[in-house]
DNA sequence: TTGTAGGCGTTATCAC
DNA sequence: GTGATAACGCCTACAA
């Protein structure tokens, strides 16, 4: 024991270099061994109560904090949970990310973000380099086939959100009774021929919400068109004003509120009357919604219940019993001024 | 060497069980150590090419993943950084997030993401718990005091965001340029009795954006009052109406978006006319500033670069050399509808 | 070029 | 109740 680095710790420079203190210090500083030290900040109660106290009032003394990493290489488990969303432009997905971030971190996970940008082979990277680091994934929006999300589901935890996938836990908003009551909110106008301005042909949630239309519409006598577009994007809702206007229908159903309002703001421009001539009604009520003339009507989707709801689901994969999410995820038809009769 | 294991690691269950290959297995399935299976993996061309391809086909054959953690505790280095935002519930940082995060992917960092709820013990907690696991931490929006950041700053590499902190890197937008703007435009339309929106008092932003607001005002000889608020929020803002009311200013500068949409909505609720009673002026340009009617004249905030670039100079205080921004941080006012000549 | 040995900070399984 | 000791998966001198 000669040359024992002495203090070296507090005065090289002062700044980030101090190593951290470990439980190996703690130990030694209190003549006891790092196993004790251990229990004692893990396992209250297994240690003499006297020892624990002197324990955590050296804890705090010296300033220990636990290396969480470090725990994760025995146990396996690194209270890490990832999300990866495929794509975050839409500021609906706002509000989800924060109810899942806020449940992630009550619970005492820490939550790791990241954006796929739309690509499957960046989504899939992504979430195979997270699995290794991470409790479990949460997919948002995922742009990845049933198989490649199910073959991913075997390795650890997963949770789908905003889509279904065969025999994978998923997460997602009861669309049906929001979009039921804007269908019948149009029939009662007394409109017959309504359009659905679509969303990403390979979405999940973009079929799903088409086939509901669909029914409803044709189980009300009600002619019903998809109309594509580029992109659920604001301007890609502006540019699709020509086949709106060419197709003749006298409502749109927007896959979400960005062409909703895109679409509102062209028809604006076009001297397009809305909801005199053309009735509009959007998807998430997102912030911005209830700001335009007319405000958008537009269906309610309880992002940050979903997205709360979604980390309950994936804590509890993950074995971690959390509870039940309070929020309801059904939507709702929020009427505001965008609809109206038909013009005859 | 009885009983050993064997194949135990594929078929137990096939689920959610076989434990992750390692260098280790991979070594042993080549007859290789595992130091050249890591050098081979990690220090390409400083082992025979011939080896290095064998490793590199059997480490995709058996699926072999690096662990992260496992690598961190050794090199100290996790490249996981960590964002903790105080409040998240202003749309504005959105595009924040996605430039810090796509930054952070691109350089091969994990992002995580932590809000801390406007509370300031979450937020150091947060910090301190994070800075063990996080090879750097982006404080945005702090509500900490200085000598609170300066403190964490000293442990491990440390950015703040939208404010300034001595001693401290911080990477804020140029607000100078948008707020004269925006005074010199309402100057120009004939203002000479200003209001100024207040932000939340414990913000350095905000305290910084009233003195340049002040001391362009002086010089101009135009009066200005702050009016100070509860909260950066809409409805904040809505509330504030009957003191702007009271005070007789002609022209309103706001801390956000958000503050000034409010209190447009609620001018027109109470059938104040903007901009011809009252002009506006928001901060930020959020999505739903232009969709008002009137739009709202605003200053352009570009937070997606000042991500970016706040996350390239914590990267850069890490020591990764990662290069510099791009876009320019400086704002600018769009002129929109909300802003005119004050009625005589 | 490749192998050996030790350590990173924590937890877990034994003894005592 | 407490203490050795051996993992966990990877990295890195140092040795061969």
């Amino acid at each position: 024991m000669t040359e024992e680095p002495a203090d070296s710790s507090n005065l090289r420079g002062g700044r980030k270099t101090r190593s951290a203190v470990t439980i190996y210090d703690l130990a030694q500083h209190l003549n006891l061994s790092p196993s004790t030290v251990s229990r004692a900040l893990n396992k209250p109660g297994r240690i003499s109560a006297k020892t624990e106290a002197r324990i955590r009032e050296a804890a705090k003394q010296l300033g220990y904090r636990r290396n969480p990493l470090a725990g994760a290489l025995p146990t396996g488990k690194t209270r890490i949970v990832a999300l990866v969303i495929s794509d975050f432009s839409n500021p609906a997905y706002f509000e989800y990310v924060r109810g899942a971030e806020k449940v992630a971190s009550q619970l005492g996970y820490t939550l790791v973000f990241t954006e796929s940008q739309e690509s499957p082979e960046t989504e899939i990277n992504a979430v195979q380099q997270l699995q290794t680091s991470a409790d479990g994934i949460l997919l948002v929006a995922s742009r990845l086939s049933d198989s490649d999300i199910q073959e991913l589901a075997e390795t650890k935890p997963l949770v789908v959100s905003n889509r279904h996938v065969a025999g994978v836990a998923s997460v997602a908003p009861e669309v049906a009774p929001g979009l039921r009551q804007a269908v019948e909110h149009l029939h009662g106008l007394g409109h017959r021929y309504v359009g659905y301005l679509s969303g990403p042909p390979a979405s999940w949630m973009n079929r799903h919400r088409w086939n509901l239309v669909l029914n409803e519409c044709v189980s009300l006598g009600i002619s019903i068109v998809e109309v594509p577009t580029e992109a659920p994007t604001h301007d890609s809702g502006a540019r699709a004003i020509d086949r709106i206007r060419a197709s003749g229908v006298t409502a749109v159903l927007a896959y979400n509120d960005l062409m909703a309002l895109g679409l509102l703001k062209e028809c604006q421009r076009q001297g397009v009357a809305v909801p005199d001539e053309l009735s509009l009604i959007g998807f998430d009520n997102i912030y911005g919604a209830e700001l335009t003339t007319p405000a958008l009507t537009t269906v309610q989707n309880p992002l940050h219940a979903v997205g709360e709801a979604a980390m309950l689901q994936l804590l509890k994969e993950i074995g971690d019993e959390a509870g039940n999410g309070q929020g309801s995820l059904a939507t709702q038809l929020v009427v505001r001024e965008s609809t109206s009769s038909p013009r005859l």
